[in-house]
DNA sequence: CAATCAATATACTTGTGAGTAAGTTATATA
DNA sequence: TATATAACTTACTCACAAGTATATTGATTG
């Protein structure tokens, strides 16, 4: 509650209201990707959302909307992660293949979290057809943003592979695959695993020696 | 239906009686699972099933159960499919990497099939406590199964790793992913995508030369 | 031939959960 | 001070889909 660096008012002032607004959205938001990854999109009601944060539903209308809405923001956060993550390779420095380790070790790490774990678990089907295009839109920037940084490690003969695409999704659905068994309570940090298996999977692609 | 291989007589048989409840039960099943991989399990109602096969839903009922024990019986299929594979890859002749190659092919192939697909798109918090600890039973056997090839693999030389485990779920997660993407009129096969990825997949691990 | 069983249907009950209407209180604003 | 707005609540509606009660028909068997 007390998140003043100093004099904590009990007054709040107005960018503080504001603020306020927005990190009780936040907690919403978290409160449902928990219960979205927990218990499943469609077995996790609204209503149980709301009673782990001792509100009521509307209150979640009022905040994020509808219940597509807030599993679209949910998805969206995870993909904006793994677009930043994308991002921030192309601008590192070294091989291609460094790139493409640094993305794919982040890319992992992402997916064991709350909300890039809600990404993998969230099957078109459960969205209407507008959303799931938009859902498809995003997934499909990451997509590409990695066949970027495979391409990019073609072409500087970092790496040899025949087909990118395949290699892309090889590598996704290797480090894609924790969202369903991780549990960050397991003996392993998502660090760890990350690490390993970018490893395991890159000793493949690297030219023979 | 005019299966019999001469003299067709319109009056059945005790025996082809028998196969003719098989026959629609199979078909029930095919049709179940069908729905339950394009739509989701939880979109896809009984009565969608049914009507895919111009039957009411209680007919459903008579010949499979409720719709868990639908779900189980369409995964226990594919994991049996599984099964059956790490059993006659285990059979055969050559290295442990050449016996664990055949395996992770075919265990892909599978995953592209109907009740593979269904194997992968299942998650627990589907199924009931009782469905949902058979689901792991049975899932955990085939990931032993694929421990004991690469362990042998390992054994005999013929790959390196440092951690089974993680290369087990390192494998199985990209060869289960084309179960989110692929469509069988696609442009390639299962098989080829099987073949392709394996070779992308093992290329590292076998030893550096 | 009576009784039973298999295979189906129609037409219901029922639980669940998304979404909403309408009210309440407090605070900000004109 | 009146009024609008934000931040909630309780208490509904309503649709959908799982599962069931019951009836019907035709074949099987004692």
């Amino acid at each position: 509650m007390n998140r003043g660096l100093s004099d904590p008012s009990p007054f709040p002032s107005r960018a503080e209201k504001l603020s306020e607004r927005e990190r009780k959205r936040e907690a919403v938001l978290r409160a449902a990707v928990r219960a979205f990854n927990a218990r499943g999109f469609h077995s996790a009601s609204l209503d149980d959302v709301a009673a782990s944060l001792h509100i009521s539903k509307p209150t979640i209308y009022h905040y994020l909307g509808n219940k597509e809405q807030v599993l679209l923001e949910c998805v969206t956060r995870g993909l904006e992660k793994l677009q930043e993550a994308a991002d921030a390779a192309e601008r590192e420095s070294g091989t291609g293949l460094d790139r493409l380790r640094s993305f794919l070790r982040r890319y992992a790490e992402i997916n064991m979290d709350d909300f890039g774990r809600c990404v993998i678990r969230t099957g078109e089907e459960m969205l209407s057809a507008d959303g799931a295009r938009r859902f498809r839109e995003l997934k499909s920037r990451i997509d590409l943003a990695m066949r970027s940084l495979i391409e990019e490690a073609v072409g500087d003969g970092s790496i040899e592979t025949t087909d990118v695409k395949l290699l892309a999704f090889t590598l996704a659905g290797a480090l894609n695959w924790p969202a369903r068994w991780h549990r960050p309570d397991g003996p392993l940090t998502a660090e760890a695993i990350s690490a390993t298996m970018v490893d395991l999977l890159t000793a493949g692609i690297a030219p023979r020696r």
